[in-house]
DNA sequence: CCAGCAGGGTGGTCAGACCACTATGGGTCA
DNA sequence: TGACCCATAGTGGTCTGACCACCCTGCTGG
């Protein structure tokens, strides 16, 4: 037994949460590694399996636990790109002077990330940015050019070394999110100075310029931010 | 009845979720509005309490749903600081180089923060910065000392006028990732070098110098991050 | 008029059953 | 001998219905 004196704080489900957080962060729980069945850790923590089944649904939202249904509970990899997944939901949710808020920590980290690439990206990785830059400027289909425009993004921010940071901007500009923004912003015709932008950010990696990157990410990102906070102002 | 179709892909869960998240998203569900009941809702979508219990812990987690026990489910107010709230648990299940990588991210977001913040500060914020930097100098109590320490780049963070951001550093500086990270470097007689530092920060805010209030503060954060880099590297 | 209380409605928990899927091992067939 | 297939045990996924703990409202009695 193990059940100790239940401090009787909060639900039962929370607490249940708190003690499979506790185990992980104390380094009983490794990553990678299966739990015991549910009815197995139910019985251990001397609660219902409706209850430990919420616990644990809690625990894989927040990209801590995995369930393979068959096969059992395993933790996570616990890596940036498992635990930020529900980043995005932040992103899908805003609205008003908070996406603006978004574009202007986008702005910065984004800023950072091109500036870091510049000095640390490899052959291959410019190549591959490179390869999504003329791809996004060879087709005039909004669907395409938005998932390229995303890709060229996600190459330079892993290429800038800080996988934590790339999790973040990824979720800062998932699909959905970019969608909603992107839909008005390009309607004004602002697909040349993207264009633009997005050569400039392209050479200041070529010459691994770092402050000519994080210049020119601040100002495509801003271009965008100006814009919203305009939509929004009037 | 709305059972429509029913794609049926993935598990009746995760339908739930994305059902209400949707509602959310399209308007039809308003911040602050109460949801119908989780048997009404279970019903509704045609699946079991017990799943919609799970949905709603989840969308809980993800700070987007609030239940009031006895009362019924209400949508939060969809705020940075409700939304970002799992944030922390990042923070406090990271390890070994991520933890690296984080300080690294809260450099860059702390140093853009106190640099808005020396642009915008009132006097009034001022003067409580000034409070806990005082109150943290005028105590040896560990505790006590980190306390107001957390508090002091709260109060900037939060004069920085951008919520979502002041979340976001919130969650990386949650209590257990400082005392985590903090505990080593201050035993190393860093105490000293943290009070000039801090020092310089709010000498930069008083004077209104935002690219001085941007240095002191990656300054600060930085020599805690090299300080961890060190203890990992050999 | 107001304080106190009782009831109904709500989320929280529990128990037990069955379904869907995975993995493993032994048996079969080439 | 080897590879393949399939029965089977064990796992997560779902459902049902019951009871408990708590909040809120409205009624009642002073």
């Amino acid at each position: 037994m193990d059940d100790e004196s239940a401090p009787q704080k909060g639900t039962v489900t929370q607490r249940a949460i708190e003690r499979i957080k506790a185990m992980i962060g104390e380094g009983r729980l490794e990553p990678g590694q299966r739990l015991p069945t549910e009815r197995d850790l139910a019985a251990r923590l001397g609660i219902s399996r409706s209850s430990m089944r919420e616990a644990i649904r809690a625990l894989t939202v927040m990209g801590v636990l995995e369930a393979r249904h068959g096969s059992g509970i395993y933790v996570t990899r616990l890596e940036a790109g498992d635990l930020l997944e529900t980043f995005g939901v932040v992103a899908d949710l805003s609205r008003g002077p908070q996406l603006v808020e978004l574009l202007e920590i986008r702005r910065v980290l984004e800023s950072t990330a091109t500036a870091l690439a510049a000095a640390r990206i490899t052959a291959d990785q410019l190549a591959e940015v490179e390869k999504h830059l003329t791809a996004m400027n060879a087709t005039d289909d909004p669907e395409e050019i938005l998932a390229h425009d995303l890709a060229f993004h996600r190459e330079i921010a892993a290429a800038a070394g800080n996988e934590t940071m790339a999790a973040i901007l990824e979720g800062l500009s998932s699909r959905t999110f970019r969608a909603r923004v992107w839909r008005g912003y390009q309607e004004e015709g602002a697909f040349a100075r993207t264009r633009r932008e997005h050569a400039a950010i392209h050479r200041a990696l070529a010459a691994r310029d770092p402050e000519a990157a994080r210049a020119a990410a601040a100002a495509h990102v801003g271009e965008v931010e100006e814009w919203l906070r305009a939509q929004l102002g009037p």
